[in-house]
DNA sequence: TTGAAAGCGCTACCAG
DNA sequence: CTGGTAGCGCTTTCAA
């Protein structure tokens, strides 16, 4: 690998020259500038990232914090993310922390020794950065804390419009699964359904999840159709829950939707393609992502922002789970 | 951010020692060692690893570079390497590329900017790598090429056992879609399949497919139904493409796997959720991310590497889009 | 318009 | 066993 040494050499210049043509900033004559263009062209030189961030006491690498990238909610996220700052010319620095303070501490802490310039993070510890300056700037994504900056969807609404849509198809008693209750945009959901649950008159009851794996959505689902066996309506907690339902839901032989509705949350990729395909609401994932690397990046540049947190909206997607309503039939 | 010289300062030694207690080599009184340990806790500090980075000429980190986190085959690869590697202290930067050579290129680059360690590719360029020394270790995941470290399954087993698996099921007319023929490893399951159904007394034909979008996979399966409508089993490309077919099989009206068999490839998440659930022959994903982050650490150590090539077996996974065979009845 | 030199934080060599 | 120092590759004063 050359060295901004050797360019200086072949070129006959100082370092200082070859780094001021290298950032294109200070005067350099336009005859010394071409024959420094040439000895970098001829030497195949680029610059040397990690010297530029030992100077600079920064770098153009932003840390990514996940649970699970196994989880299909997360790639879509992910991608937004990386498309957005692969634009600017920021790198990723990945980890998975499975929702583990320590493994999201140590992530952190290496993101950290690795002098990223911003953290983005949809598990639950990096609030704590914000706190003793000099905060690296971080934004969360998929969690809201009053504290720091966010990007999330409006799980409240989306919670609402599940239990609205499935009121006005027909739905007389509905079960509301509950996610994970430490995850807050997961409550929400379950707010929403409840305001407008309670303010109908249909009858409904709740079932409380810890996870969002297929296996417990597995378990759960069959308590659900044992003990409330009339139930004929269901909102899921996400769409991997709802996959579980519907799986239990065809073993048993209900007919769906005639007998039972289901209502997803999310709209992963998988979800159009369930038999019958599934009705949801949809997060734009990959917006959400592509937001939150904007703000991150106006953060780092230390462009205003206006908003400490986007909301962006959730939306239904009609597909088979569901019934047809004739809308003023 | 305390340095090393805060440390030094602090507990009234030099850097040297302080480096000496922070590397464990070299000698050090035990008293002194306990009196910079001290002020390290004391000054909460940790070391920069891009000074270390710039000094020793290379990082912690690892390229990994994928064509699309968003293709479901994917996250299983990339956790598999993010834990291996994670568990060995080095850490990720991470690019997706679309298959595209210049962005590639370009992360390769900017990886190498960074001086990372070694790349883990599931695309097509990094083969160049290999070339020109001093080469960066490489190793190709689910990618094979003669003159690299590399790490696949076994395709051509897969088409085999697919095959094999159909015909013992009674399928007569046998449909094969062949993925896009530029990736080899599906070349490699389509050649096996051929052979299979070569020696074998069916009637079969093929349909060429030059992406593995879901959207392509519909129209195809369109075509296959209206033109080859006796067709009694499909061998899907992969788990998408199988999805699709599934998909279109239903809509017709056809019922599966009574009288279209469909056999996937990849094993995805997805593939359990259908409906019925879909038979396919299993890429052990997970394990070959950890395999080829195991063999890349090798590489990085100069340890001794037995096997340039590993390849991993596949499996039928047998599920509902096949019937069931009794066997020995 | 250019160059010399200091220094980012760290490791490794050589003296002592 | 310990410290001084050079130097990794780069950017940025400060003088010339």
């Amino acid at each position: 690998m050359a060295t901004i040494k050797d360019v200086a050499q072949k070129s006959g210049v100082s370092v200082a020259t070859v780094s001021r043509v290298l950032n294109e900033k200070g005067y350099v004559h336009e005859e010394t500038r071409a024959k420094v263009v040439q000895a970098i062209q001829q030497l195949n030189y680029s610059p040397n990232e990690v010297a530029r961030s030992l100077f600079k006491r920064e770098s153009r690498l932003v840390g990514l914090l996940l649970p699970d990238i196994t989880n299909p909610f997360f790639p879509e996220l992910a991608r937004g993310v990386e498309d957005e700052l692969q634009k600017q010319g920021f790198r990723l620095l990945f980890g998975n922390s499975d929702e583990d303070p320590v493994k999201e501490q140590a992530y952190i802490h290496t993101f950290l020794q690795n002098q990223v310039v911003g953290l983005i993070s949809a598990t639950q510890a990096s609030k704590e950065l914000n706190d003793k300056p000099p905060a690296l700037p971080t934004v969360l994504l998929d969690r809201t804390h009053d504290g720091s900056y966010t990007v999330y969807a409006d799980g409240k609404e989306g919670g609402r419009i599940a239990a609205r849509e499935l009121i006005k198809r027909g739905s007389h008693k509905v079960t509301v699964l509950k996610g994970p209750s430490h995850i807050q945009p997961v409550q929400d959901r379950f707010q929403g359904a409840m305001e407008v649950l309670g303010n109908s008159n249909v009858d409904f009851h709740v079932i409380h999840t810890t996870s969002f794996t297929y296996e417990e959505a597995e378990q759960r689902a069959k308590e659900l159709f044992s003990c409330y066996a009339t139930t004929d309506g269901i909102i899921a907690s996400n769409d991997i829950t709802a996959a579980a339902v519907l799986h239990e839901a065809l073993r048993i032989g209900k007919s769906i939707p005639e007998e039972v509705q289901i209502i997803g949350f999310d709209d992963i990729p998988l979800s159009r393609l369930l038999f019958p395909s599934l009705s949801t609401i949809r997060q734009p994932a990959y917006e959400m992502g592509s937001q939150a690397a904007q703000l991150l990046l106006k953060l780092i540049k230390k462009e205003q922002v206006t908003a400490q947190h986007i909301q962006l909206p959730v939306t239904f997607v009609e597909r088979n789970t569901t019934r047809k309503v004739k809308e003023h039939g």
